[in-house]
DNA sequence: GTCTATATATTGATAGAC
DNA sequence: GTCTATCAATATATAGAC
């Protein structure tokens, strides 16, 4: 996985004070909830004043959204660039472990862009389903192509790729730090997704 | 199953005013989360004043925590139902599909016992911790003994084990009717769990 | 762009009548 | 056991000085 493409430290964001804000919510959000952080405590944990926070976004769910948006789309990043060619088991393969390992690595956002999905307004959320359906349809394509050349049995394509995204998804429900190495994590999981399928 | 071990009518709940507000709190906790759910709304789902509330239960947590406790018990009562005997295989499938088709039927209570875990007070989340390693114990004991008589390859246990639970318990986050019969989706959860493990 | 101070709304929970 | 009325705390967001 490359550097780029894995970057999560939220570089692009001006000024420094923003950042900041983007880096205290990430953590509230994914400790406490959206509902029950105040922007008292992410104005507090980027060092400011709760009415600082109103000059660079205009409302608590605005906050949620760029998080929302962008680790969507890195989430998204982070599969295609994982997909190398090779068989469908291979790209399965890689596909699971690069997805899994960044909701291991990325646990905190993952957490905020997972779970937090019904605090964003309708509008919004219906630009983050886009992407998400993108995602799925990663998956979807590779087990459709481990199919047609007969590495794969799938007598339910929907379904088993909801399992596969499942098992990658709900790391981020019960990720911490000290329950071992991502890229470890990664491995068992695309040995696992791939016993699921193979034939 | 049998429908007394998956019995989640809250009939053991009296008066039938205190029911209500149980059922009234798991919709509303399900539909828009612990923080974001006022005694309000609940008190009004269930067809009284928000001062109401307050004879039956004397805190919004408390509402919480018999929920989650009911309900983590009765999904360890069907993990334990579902174990017939048998090979470590026919048992590994009943446990998964049973668990799996109970996290799609009763999505609406799984939902609050997965995901307000957090919002539960430090004595309340130790005692439903209990609960939840007893779960977790079943499958990876399947899993033990499978790898025991051979049926199984299973390289890391911990982590296989909650591959599996996450499996089922993620049905939680996405279920509804529409998306298919519980029982069809339990016994294809059970043939994937299956195949992750078989030798 | 940050601050102090505050407007305005809503919350969980309580008092007391019936 | 339910109600109306309300307290006290806390929330998001804004006003205006610097």
């Amino acid at each position: 996985m490359s550097a780029v493409t894995d970057s999560l430290d939220w570089d692009h964001v001006e000024p420094a004070a923003a950042r900041r804000l983007i880096r205290g919510a990430i953590d509230a959000f994914a400790e406490r909830g959206f509902q029950a952080t105040t922007t008292r405590d992410i104005a507090s944990r980027a060092g400011m004043s709760p009415a600082a926070l109103y000059v660079h976004y205009p409302s608590k769910e605005r906050l949620l959204f760029e998080i929302s948006l962008y680790g969507h789309n890195a989430a998204l990043e982070v599969l295609r660039s994982a997909d190398q060619g090779g068989t469908p088991a291979d790209r399965l393969r890689g596909l699971v472990a690069a997805f899994t390992a960044w909701h291991a690595r990325h646990h905190t956002i993952a957490h905020v862009v997972q779970y937090e999905l019904n605090a964003l307004s309708p509008e919004h959320l219906a630009e983050v389903a886009t992407i998400r359906r993108a995602i799925s349809t990663e998956i979807e394509q590779v087990l459709a192509d481990g199919v047609q050349d007969g590495s794969f049995a799938v007598p339910d394509l929907p379904g088993t790729t909801l399992a596969v995204l499942s098992l990658s998804i709900d790391v981020a429900r019960w990720y911490t730090p000290h329950r071992g190495d991502p890229d470890a994590l990664g491995k068992l999981y695309a040995d696992l997704a791939h016993r699921m399928v193979q034939t």
